[in-house]
DNA sequence: ACCTGTGTATTAGAAGTATAATACACTAAT
DNA sequence: ATTAGTGTATTATACTTCTAATACACAGGT
């Protein structure tokens, strides 16, 4: 037995958004910083309950949408743990078109403040690299 | 009297987004596409609740909330324009504030993906362009 | 003054969302 | 078979959000 618990997750009850979704948000980027690598088992949802003193089912909420998105892996009788491989059947041409709602939000507001084009193609540049490096 | 009216909103009751939210985002894009010009008029709160059979209290919504961002101007008497002026009071860095959150969603989304952080750059760059030139 | 045109404050009700209590199905190890 | 560990289906409740009905204040033209 491997201390595995440390500090996982932190919830603000006072910032208006959802106890799960705040749960999701800390998941995927616990995941996309490589702190929590593929294949490592997340915490089960009575130990999330119990720190943070919410409802089992709030935390199985938030799993069971992390797993709909393929970002999350069931394993029967010992929890959730990160997916080993991307989704298999996600072609190039469909994660483009997840991702184009979002840019098409970057593009609206932009427009909308007036900022210049490169500088915001310089902001996310710096953004991606941040990220990537952690 | 010239004839304004001519196709303007179109709304999904099905898509589960509301309805005083689908008019912001097309308001929204018809300004950032020039189809809006500054200083514009745009239909009646009733004429809105008429073409797409609403309550004038929904379209009113949309209306007060894009007021609110500064992005419509009501003139007493005659209804909501386009707004002249870009913000005053806004510095660059207020702007910057307001664009980063939606560019770190596309920072997570992108690494949820594994999308080469260049092809993620490549393709807002064309949808900058996109919509600058329409 | 009157009528018709703006947008909206207020109120009400329907619909949806977030959280929780309980009981269940399943796995693994004893 | 029992025990202790997974996640979850179901149900209930509080809460928030969305839409609508009504009545109002103001502007402009007659």
């Amino acid at each position: 037995m491997e201390s595995k618990a440390k500090y996982y997750f932190q919830i603000a009850t006072t910032s208006g958004v959802p106890i799960y979704r705040q749960i999701i948000d800390q998941v995927k980027i616990l995941i996309a910083t490589k702190k929590l690598p593929k294949g490592e088992f997340l915490p089960s949802v009575r130990q999330i309950a119990t720190e943070l003193e919410i409802n089992p089912m709030t935390a199985s909420k938030a799993y069971s949408l992390l797993e709909k998105e393929g970002v999350l892996e069931f394993v029967r009788g010992q929890g959730m743990k990160v997916r080993e491989s991307d989704l298999p059947g996600e072609s190039l041409e469909q994660k483009e078109n997840e991702i184009i709602p979002i840019l098409n939000e970057v593009v609206t507001k932009s427009k909308q403040l007036s900022l210049r084009p490169n500088k915001v193609i310089e902001m996310l540049t710096s953004l991606l690299k941040e990220k990537g490096n952690e």
